[in-house]
DNA sequence: TTTGATCTGTCAAACGTTTGGCTAGAAACA
DNA sequence: TGTTTCTAGCCAAACGTTTGACAGATCAAA
């Protein structure tokens, strides 16, 4: 074995090891670890265990998780990947993630991609190289089916939350998004709306895609009009919302008079864009949003939206997370949360029949 | 040195190491080691790296940091340890960090202590276990500091953002908060508010303490009636505002006219507060806020605010930390970043001189 | 020819743990 | 007493890198 370092300080850090400790306590380094690790109760006795805690203790040893990761293969680390960490919906999912994680003794770090696939092809791949655990993916596109299959390919447990990738069979908690078009299609339908509108998230994220199935499909099962204008811009943001509802009101022929918008933020900016033309909710059209954000009530008016289980979603994730690890090779199926419709004042019948 | 192992597969993970590389190439582990380390050039010829690298490339080598950071006794990884992810303050400052580390070839990961302190010392204990090479601490709370004491105790480099700790001297990178409650006071005044109040911060933290008396300074310098309220619950949310407004207007006496929220969600709450006894901005108060968050446009009235310069706040910490890794024992001094107010229209002359 | 010097590359000892194997002694059993 | 079984603890080999020490070529200078 050799030598080892008398200092316990390295690169300026005090570092107390093993074998400091265990010249401390009189007896031998591997003793120490074994005292130390509640797995190992046999081999060492309740006298010795009791004394080289107090040691170690008293020594201030805490155990380097980089050589224990090295020996065990196993860093108790889990990295959760997130897109933006400026989405007022994220924090919640990670705060469940985070919780049911440390239940299960594994500690959960974050990365943030910004929406930028080449850093995080840059994170996933130092993630990798770190040897965490596992890896939870939120955000992830419809593009990044093909990177997603490369980290699967290493063996390393993977598990998507809030987004799923279609074409790709992963573990995966989300929201029920088609249930959110849904329950968004039949309150404004039940309001009498029979020409509506959606204002659609980006066509790369697998989740707008499902809301505006959803909607559309229950629009059309009721033999409602559905007038379809376009999506651009990648965001989801306040701009996007007032850009779409311009182009709209834009359209030739009698407006709709429901407006379902996937986000939040585009809806307090289609709202703004209708005021401008002298339209307000709820008298002149219906606006319903996505999220249920903590500012929807504050706003005039305050706003009709969908509310997520979020940190039901990320425990949800984690346990998976947990259940992959505990039993190798298993792969729990993907699952879908129902989200709730919250009715404020942003919707009510369409003008025609008020 | 002993048998290496054959397989290439640890615990259920494609692994493929220096050892397989070598043999693939057909030169000693050190050698291949030495041609991917950019840093030992001199040490093989340009033919063998070409080679090596190109060995590795096709078997999909990654280098194991785990045990690169066993030997090396650093990780190139930076811990960010954040109070609150859900505040909407926090992301861009995690960006700037994350971007400048990026910078410097550091990783930032993030962990969240949900504002729990013991949630943060086994946050912090794990990362010191984890060996991460130095730590960001976002939003520390004045009772902190001998938590951080004990932290910087142990050697490694630690750096505030956002929140300073009084009474511990540590590099720090926040916004002006002092200025920031000057800048808030000078414009009631100068819109001609002579009798103002405060909607305050939790007094356990720091940043809030230095807006109120950077406000109350200069209130009483300009000879005007400050109107105290004192804060009591914990946190700068809608609830509190309303809850401390409600307070503000209970008392006896002519009611203040100009009112600084030390958070724009507390204005939103004190904004409705206020409406709830027919009181509207700007025309029978003024509101204040503080952050500039996204949504201050769209509320009613626009909030008039302070807004700071996150991302460059976060940068700036992150390149304290770095000045502190690459030249040791350097301990940068604080550095607060200069707050702008915008002004919306939630702010006016007080009724009087209407 | 010797003597260096310069390049390339190998050897092997760490880094701080974990853990199978081993052994000395105690306890149990015949 | 002799044999077996436990128990508690020591020994040393890993885990995958990095890196100082060393050595075989090659080449130039003397």
């Amino acid at each position: 074995m050799g030598e080892r370092s008398e200092r316990g300080v390295r690169r300026g850090r005090t570092i107390v090891t093993l074998e400091e400790v265990a010249r401390a306590a009189g007896v031998h380094y591997s003793t120490v670890s074994r005292a130390l690790d509640p797995a190992n109760l046999r081999r060492v006795s309740v006298d010795t265990r009791k004394h080289v805690e107090a040691v170690a203790k008293r020594m201030g040893y805490q155990p380097d998780m980089v050589a224990s990761g090295l020996k065990r293969g196993r860093t108790n680390t889990v990295a959760v990947v997130a897109a933006n960490l400026g989405n007022p919906n994220i924090a919640p999912v990670l705060r469940g993630i985070a919780n049911e994680l440390e239940r299960a003794g594994l500690m959960s770090l974050i990365a943030e991609t910004q929406g930028d696939s080449a850093r995080m092809d840059r994170i996933l791949n130092h993630l990798l190289s770190r040897r965490v655990d596992a890896i939870i993916l939120t955000g992830a596109r419809i593009r990044d089916a093909p990177r997603l299959r490369r980290i699967r390919r290493q063996g390393i447990p993977l598990v998507l939350v809030v987004q799923e990738v279609p074409g790709i069979r992963l573990p995966a908690a989300t929201n029920d998004d088609f249930l959110g078009g849904v329950l968004a299609a039949k309150h404004l339908l039940s309001l009498g709306h029979r020409r509506v509108a959606q204002l659609r998230g980006p066509p790369d994220v697998n989740s707008c895609m499902l809301r505006a199935r959803g909607f559309s499909k229950t629009v059309a099962a009721a033999g409602a009009v559905e007038v379809v204008v376009r999506s651009t811009a990648p965001t989801g943001s306040p701009e996007e919302g007032h850009l779409l509802m311009e182009k709209l009101l834009d359209r030739k022929g009698p407006r709709p008079t429901g407006i379902f918008a996937h986000h939040d933020l585009m809806a307090f900016g289609a709202l703004t864009a209708a005021e401008e033309r002298g339209l307000l909710a709820p008298r002149d059209l219906s606006m319903i949003g996505y999220h249920d954000l903590p500012h929807d009530e504050r706003i005039v008016p305050p706003l009709t939206s969908i509310r997520q289980q979020r940190e039901e979603i990320g425990r949800t994730a984690a346990q998976f997370l947990v259940e992959m690890l505990t039993s190798p090779g298993r792969s729990p199926a993907p699952r879908r949360l129902a989200p709730e419709l919250v009715v404020r004042q942003s919707t009510g019948p369409p003008p025609a029949i008020r």
